[in-house]
DNA sequence: GTCTATAGTAGGATAGAC
DNA sequence: GTCTATCCTACTATAGAC
């Protein structure tokens, strides 16, 4: 990881570089025990928030503000370098897995809050949608760190498919029944 | 970047080190070089198979197919790398983008061909959603590197979504033109 | 528990022979 | 254009003083 060293890490604390090997063992020890403790508090601070959404467009603006603040907390750039270095290391692999579950429970938990009783929640698996979302918000995330502008786009993007489900959970009972069917008609028959 | 370095990279070209400053000044450099040519070539391998697809939910296998070439050939973590890289550095960051936009570009004149007449494509932001397409299987490749069994999960949602949004474009006239002044109605309240 | 000092390693980059 | 040789830097990790 480039500018992450049990140097600079130290540095940041304002205490000596060997304290790293004493208390983690390892950069990449601290690194896992960081990034779990870290987005158990990020999730933490957020979980009020999440409860208080009650509608898929307002689960989208919080990830908006999000997202925001992750990046003025330079927070982007260290998930990014932790997915990415843990490619081909399993057992950093494992603990950004776990890191990333935190947040994928709390947005499966807020869909299934907005989507029961929705025709899309019938078919829909919302524990691989709670994972979609997220991990399309961890695309949109780096994406945003070479192209802003683009990532806004995207993010406005996702909001009109937000639209879309809402409008079709508001359809009347007839039109509804309808979807229904060809939805169900639709996954079958793949 | 770890594991990739101006010797490995000679070492795997089975020439000297020496030449990588000799032909591309920086390791650096000769990374984003990479990168352009790189995607530029794997673009144009799959463009046929984007020509040929009729349905966002084949687009999707497409998606699918190419995430798993792309793994098997260890360009994910190097993409993953790349990005993250990115996230710090201005000009690898332009580069990654400019490749990034090879895939956009082409997910959108799909989306732009399948979409058009549907009551979603009048309001949708076919660029945006293009670029939250992209990003989100970035997203997805990622997370398919910490948790396989997730990320199918995940892939499995986009494809339920995509089911939607064809259901949708095949409703007749009346519940169509209705589901559209919704549309209309959600998006223009905001 | 915290420090200094240091061994050992890997990598970026250049000079100069061929 | 390609090689060898080399310098310099930054890093991980450990040993041992305090």
């Amino acid at each position: 990881m480039k500018g992450v060293s049990a140097r600079t890490i130290a540095a940041a604390a304002g205490v000596n570089q060997a304290l790293v090997f004493y208390h983690f063992g390892s950069v990449d020890d601290l690194l896992t025990a960081a990034c779990t403790m870290h987005t158990r508090a990020r999730v933490a601070a957020y979980s009020a928030e999440f409860a208080r959404v009650t509608s898929l467009r307002q689960l989208l603006d919080v990830g908006r503000k999000l997202q925001v603040a992750e990046r003025e907390l330079g927070n982007v750039s260290i998930l990014a370098q932790l997915l990415a270095a843990a490619q081909g290391d399993p057992k950093l692999g494992a603990s950004v897995a776990a890191a990333l579950q935190l947040w994928v429970d709390e947005i499966e938990s807020v869909l299934r809050r907005l989507l029961t009783g929705s025709p899309f929640a019938e078919v829909a698996d919302l524990g691989g949608l709670a994972k979609a979302v997220s991990a399309a918000f961890v695309g949109i995330e780096l994406y945003a760190g070479v192209d802003a502008e683009g990532s806004q786009h995207a993010m406005g993007a996702l909001e009109q498919l937000a639209v879309l489900v809402e409008v079709v959970d508001d359809l009347g009972p007839i039109s509804r029944r309808a979807l229904n069917a060809k939805i169900n008609r639709a996954v079958r028959t793949r």
